[in-house]
Order: structure tokens, then sequence, then C-alpha cells
RNA sequence: GCGCCUGUAGCCUAAUGGACAAGGCAUCUGACUUCGGAUCAGAAGAUUACAGGUUCGACUCCUGUCAGGCGCGCCA
């Protein structure tokens, strides 16, 4: 299967390569794209002023060569030169009407299987253990995740790890809070929460002693190099907090395949530095061991610190070979905050000095803040993870009980926590994630205008539609009446239907789950203007088949896009 | 100081170098004796931070300025 935009763009080049045999390369710029406008026509193609331009031609003049030359096309209903010489086409309503057919057939809505027989590595979450997560955690989960479904949908073979931050230097102040100031009580009942509370306590503590700060790194290399006690007490934070991760991870509906902290790399990391020793790659400087790039914009990464100790450079490094000898991935994908850029920068560098050939990917996301300022533990004014997915349900719940007070409540409890945890992920998944966000709690939770409820909405009318006319006619087989696109929002719906494979294709070749986001609120859109304004359980027998049809695929496109991105659709809301 | 990123109606956000800059919130008008009103139809709201440049064509690319964010060898 093909998407239609590559289909005409691929027709479309074997037009202008016939019209312009003189032109040799260049072609690649050929391409077809939707119209800025409806008026337009379906598709337009705007390649006719490039090559005037090369050839000092009318791009009008060329535009009508290339109508000429053109294989006739089964899909195509009008070719229409417009303005300066664009080429818009209009595509054949019967052929429109089949392609929706199969869509609603397909398994995959029409979308080309381009991962098949290829391995991506995707990291993302990666929340540091003892330290609970934090509103700040929710991007990288929340669009990894979406882009982690996406690969999937396309055929990849997707190893997602949560490469948890198990093995700072942290964990030396850790083991002093805890044994000096835990508090069992809370230890049982909140146990993350406590273990940050004895962290922050140990660690302003080590600002000031020093005896204490000298103690803590004892207990980090005894951590470090094997010694029981402490390997105990380690091992039990990362149980702890994988217990308490798993509560939200359940709650945002994300799965890993493999949950792997920095510390399943540590055994590496000699082998590391040594190997980039000996290929010359690293070199010692004040002490440390440092790995000198050829980007005079990029800082120098050190891999060895003076104290002998590895730092996180070096685990990326580790992980990112154990990664490949262990999967063979075309690509490795890490989402993070903005802040991490130079970091991956400098790693992927050195990788590549070390022969990586794995396409390196770093998927970056702007920090949320408040509109006074940033968030920090220090002022106090960091929301919890929990605490912004509780808050999410209930103000979700208000709006059901006031919409549905009929409605049972473990119904309305569901309906809320699909709406109030979709508002959320939709938050993060509806723009792009390159810009800034401040944080505001009417916006984040927003569950009218464009809002994963409002999506949610239009897939369960649509559903509703379908049981009433499966109550009106039950023994009726639809699949026996064709699709016709009579009026023009069922063209417009149509359109809409088939653009969702080239969609999808774009959201995940650029990384932005938002292009997916758009484009399904678009759809869901235009598909209540349809319910709102064109009778169809009314409408006419045939008329009804087809409207009743044409709203099973949306419904179909609408599900399937929204689990793209993590968004539950309840038959009911 | 250097580097990376961001600047679009009152607010929040769209726009693979293409045609008149597209939506949402808030505001104002309309639409339920008819398929679900968390909806729909419509109105109003813009010198795309500023100044140059490249281009047939610039929100988009280049240069400079201003404003904000982030980062700048031994924390991850």
């Amino acid at each position: 299967m093909t998407t239609i935009e590559q289909m005409l763009s691929d027709w479309m080049r074997d037009a202008f390569q016939r019209t312009l045999p003189e032109i040799t390369e260049g072609w690649g710029t050929v391409a077809v794209v939707v119209t800025t406008s409806a008026e337009f026509g379906d598709y337009q193609c705007n390649q006719s002023m490039g090559f005037a331009k090369l050839l000092k031609r009318n791009p009008r003049q060329i535009a009508e060569a290339v109508i000429k030359h053109a294989a006739p096309l089964e899909a195509m209903a009008k070719l229409e030169i417009a303005g300066p010489g664009f080429i818009n086409i209009t595509l054949n309503q019967e052929w429109l009407a089949s392609r929706v057919d199969e869509a609603g057939r397909d398994l995959h809505c029409g979308t080309p299987q381009i991962g098949a027989g290829k391995t991506v590595i995707l990291d993302y979450s990666s929340p540091n253990v003892a330290k609970p997560m934090h509103i700040g955690h929710i991007r990288s989960t929340v669009i990894g995740n979406a882009l982690d479904r996406l690969h999937r949908f396309l055929g990849y073979r997707v190893i997602s790890d949560n490469h948890l931050g198990d093995w700072g230097t942290q964990f030396g102040i850790m083991i002093m809070g805890y044994r000096h100031y835990a508090d069992p009580v809370a230890l049982e009942a909140e146990p993350v929460e406590e273990l940050e509370r004895v962290y922050v306590k140990s660690y302003e503590r080590s600002k000031q002693d020093e005896t204490w700060l000298s103690q803590a790194r004892q207990e980090l290399v005894k951590l470090q190099t094997g010694d029981p006690d402490n390997r105990r007490l380690w091992q039990q934070f990362v149980e702890l907090s994988l217990k308490e991760f798993g509560h939200i991870y359940k709650r945002l509906d994300v799965t890993f395949d493999l949950v792997r902290g920095e510390s399943y790399y540590n055994d590496r990391l000699a082998g590391v530095v040594q190997t980039l020793l000996d290929q010359g790659l690293a070199r010692e400087s004040d002490g440390a061991l440092v790995a000198f790039l050829d980007d005079e914009k990029l800082p120098p990464c050190i891999v060895k610190k003076t104290d002998g100790g590895f730092n996180y450079a070096t685990t990326d490094l580790a992980t990112i070979q154990s990664r490949i000898s262990e999967f063979n991935p075309s690509k490795i994908v890490y989402v993070t905050d903005e802040r991490q850029q130079n970091h991956f920068r400098q790693v992927f560098a050195v990788a590549r000095k070390l022969g990586c050939k794995t396409h390196l990917e770093h998927v970056w996301f702007g920090l949320m803040r408040l509109p006074e300022g940033t968030f920090s533990t220090r002022q106090g004014n960091v929301i919890k993870l929990e605490k912004y997915l509780d808050e999410a349900e209930a103000r979700a719940l208000a709006v059901v009980k006031e919409s549905s007070p009929e409605m049972p409540e473990a119904r309305q409890k569901d309906i809320a926590r699909a709406a109030g945890i979709g508002a959320v992920k939709y938050t993060d998944l509806s723009q792009n994630p390159q810009s800034l966000v401040t944080f505001t709690w009417e916006k984040a939770l927003a569950l009218d205008g464009n809002s994963a409820p409002y999506l949610q909405y239009a897939y369960a009318r649509i559903a509703s539609v379908q049981d009433k006319y499966r109550d009106l006619y039950p023994k009726t087989d639809l699949e026996t009446y064709p699709i016709r696109l009579g009026e023009p929002i069922e063209r417009v719906l149509a359109i809409m239907i088939l653009r969702f494979p080239e969609t999808v294709l774009r959201a995940t070749e650029s990384y932005k789950p938002s292009v997916l986001a758009d484009y399904l609120y678009e759809l869901a859109s235009a598909y209540s203007t349809f319910y709102q304004n064109v009778p169809f359980i009314k409408a006419p027998e045939g008329v009804r088949e087809s409207r009743v049809r044409l709203c099973t695929v949306v419904a179909k496109i609408l599900r399937q896009g929204l689990n793209l991105l993590g968004i539950e659709t309840p038959d009911r809301i």
C-alpha cells in the first residue's frame, strides 16, 4: 500500500520528466502536497515555478506542457493550472469512495508498513530512582510512548527501554540520609516521598558538613565495589521506586519492553574508556580523561573523572554499544528535555568516532515552567505527577456528573478517567514538543475546544449512531451498499480519511505526535459538521447505509489515531 | 562572553519556501417538539518581536538588533 501523496508525487514526477527531458537532476523535489484551501482542489504541485526559474521559461507554459504529458490516471477527476503555475489536482469521486472502502477494510487503515524488518530502540521516561515522578516527567513519557506506538504501527520492531537514573553519585548521599533520617512509618506509607525527603536532608547537610560528605563518598565507593549492605539498600531503593512508578505507568497505559537502569551498563564502562584510549580518541586533561570532538561548537566530552569514576557520557556510550550488539537496531531514539541537547551531540559524535553506524536521534522538548518561573524542589512548587493525574480525573468527573447525572457512579468514574488522562496526554501531544510550555491547570486540563474529550465525544457519537442503526435495521448487511459521496461534507470526510496514512508517516518521521493530533482534531471537526448538518439515520435507504458506513470508517480512524497517541476511546462519554 | 532554542489576535496554539496566515479559549449573534448541546452555524479580533537581505513567492531561509528560556569538562 502506498499513500495518495506518494502515488500522486510519483505520477507527477513522471509527467515532469517526460516534459522536461533536458533537466537531469533535482527530481527528488517534485512532490504533490495537500492544497492550502479546498477551492484549489485536493492536492497541488508547485514545481513548475522552480523549474521555470532554472530554465528561464514561463511557469504556466511548463505546467500546461506537464498536463499534456501526464499519463492518464484513474484517480484523477480534474487537473487545473492556477496562479503563477500551480497544478491543482481534484480526485475522482468514485475512486475516493472505493479508497475509503479499502481503508475501512485494511488492518492499518491503508498505512504502508515501512518499518517491517527494522528494529528501533526508544529510550524515554527515564525517571531517577528514589525521587517521585513530577510533572516534568510527563512529556518524555507521553511523547515517547506515542512515538513508540507510531513505530509499532508502521511495522517496526520496537524495543522501549526505561533507562532509569539508578547509578549516580547521589546514592552515597542517599545511603547516609536513609541510615540517619529515615522514618519507618513514613517509609511504609509513602516510600518514595520519604526517600526523597531523607535525600534532600542529607544533601543539605553534605553542603555544610565535610565529614558527612566524605562519609557519603565512602558509602558510594562501597556500593560501587559491591559491599553487600549498601548493595542491598540500593536494591531496596530501586524496588520501592519501580513499584511506585508502576502505578503511574499503569494509569498512563505505558509499558516498557526493558527497564534497564544505568547500573546495568556498569561493567562495560571501563572497556569503553579503554577502547577510546586505544584508538587515540581520548586523552588525559587536568587529571580527567577527555574525548575531544572535531566540532568546535561542542565542548570536549569527559569520559573518566579525576577521581577515577565514570560519568553519564560514559554510561551512554556503553549503553549504545550494548544495545547495538544485542539488538542491531536501525535507529536509537532518545526522548528528553532540551537541556540535554549538548550532551547527546557529544555522545553521538564520540559514538560515531567509535564506528557506530546506527542512526542516533535525540528528540527533545521544551521544559515546563510556571507563569511565575521554574519549578524547583527548593521553592516547593513542584507538582507531583500523581497529584496532577488525580486533579485531571477530578475535573473530568465534575463535568461527567454535570452532563450525565443519571449514569451509575462507577461508569462516571471510568469515563472521567479516560477523559481526564486523555486531556493530560493530549495537552502534551497536540503542540510542537519543542515550544516552551508554561503550565497552568486551566490550560493543561481543558476539556473543551481542541482537546482529547472533544475527540472522544465525536467518537462516542459515532458509536451511538452505529448502535441505533443496528437497533433499527438488525438484518441489513451494510457492506452490500456502496459508499457514495453526495454532500460536499461527505467528500471532505473521505479526503480526510485518506490522509490518515501520510499523516502517520509524517508524524513518525518528524518525531512529532502533534502532527497526528492536529489531523485527528480536523477529522473530528469535519465529522461534527457532518453529524450536525446531514441526516443519516433518517436519510433514504442507500444514502443512509452509505453514511453509516462512512461513519464506521471515521470511527475506525479516530479510534486507531487516538490509540496511537495513547488516548482511550470509550463508547459512551 | 560563547553556543543552542523560542518570539504568530487579549490568552493558548497551527501552518514539509507557495495562493487570502489556520484553529481553540475568552467576547458577541443564532440553532434543541427531529439521529447525543462536552455540539453546530456565524461575528469580531493579526504590520507573524524589530530592521535589512535572498527568492517569481518568506511566519518559514540568511545577517543584525531586542526580549525570554536553556546549556557552557569532572551532576545525571
